[in-house]
DNA sequence: ATAATAAAAGACAAAAATATCTTTTATTTC
DNA sequence: GAAATAAAAGATATTTTTGTCTTTTATTAT
């Protein structure tokens, strides 16, 4: 359904949104650890969040990554759409240009409702409601892979 | 959502369903051409899809795919599993191992009822559904890429 | 039997995704 | 200002996916 670099992307975005509501920036090394993704790769994606305006960065001696108010509030669709592209969300899903409600694909109609409720939930998922998951113990983001 | 390689599999299949209900078989080659997808590429995959006992084949002159009476009502969960296994059915959204519904991920709960729906359409769709559809005129499956 | 046909198998090639490593730049602390 | 720190950038490596090509095997038709 997503890439590793997306699933990887989001599980440290979750994490940089509770540091962030602590009040605290945190290291790619940190996250990579806690995440338990690797720390190379997940530093390159964290880099194109940055610079997608998705996180900031803070570089040098206490430095790293937080998220302000209202990149906190920024919905999975963003995220996903920033790494993975929106093919999933909008593409056909046997992967034909031309398909459409007016010259629908064999699979077209049984995909639309499943479509449709994906949306749904990455558009009204925040990044904070999330993070309070896993806050209120809801969730836990240190499994293992 | 799904590799290159199942949606190249599943035009394949429903147009071999089609062309076994007119009681005819059909080659790798006018396949690649019909469902618009690289010919070498979809023959491994029929390949595969022959050594899983998902379609016939039959060599020589003549020769070519079709599906018997009983492989017409494959499921496409049967397809997809086949093709690009099932972690979209059965694994994690964040890509955990652990992940469960005792311990789980902050993504478990929002990604339920999505699997579920997944699930249901890709067992309750067969082949043959696929197939009708085509030929009824309600989908299409040359579609350009 | 022979020739023609079409799938099977296996080797090979290219592209994309995943992962790592090194160097540079910005920032902070002393 | 110098040293330390941590992200940015860029180069490189590995693996997986996608795609192609060649040879072999089975079948059919003549």
């Amino acid at each position: 359904m997503f890439s590793k670099a997306c699933t990887y992307g989001i599980r440290a975005l979750i994490l940089i949104t509770q540091r962030s509501n602590e009040g605290e920036k945190i290291g790619a090394k940190e996250i990579a650890e806690v995440t338990a993704t690797p720390e190379p790769f997940t530093a390159k994606i964290l880099q194109q969040l940055s610079r997608q305006g998705i996180i900031q960065s803070v570089k040098g001696p206490r430095g790293g990554f937080y998220l302000d108010d209202e990149q906190q509030n920024t919905p999975l669709y963003t995220v996903v759409a920033a790494i993975d592209g929106d093919q999933l969300m909008t593409g056909c899903g046997l992967g034909f240009l031309e398909c459409s409600d007016e010259k629908p694909c064999p699979m077209h109609a049984k995909f639309k409702s499943i479509r449709a409720s994906i949306n749904k939930m990455l558009q009204s998922t925040t990044l904070k409601d999330l993070s309070n998951d896993v806050e209120g113990g809801l969730s836990f983001l240190s499994l293992k892979n």
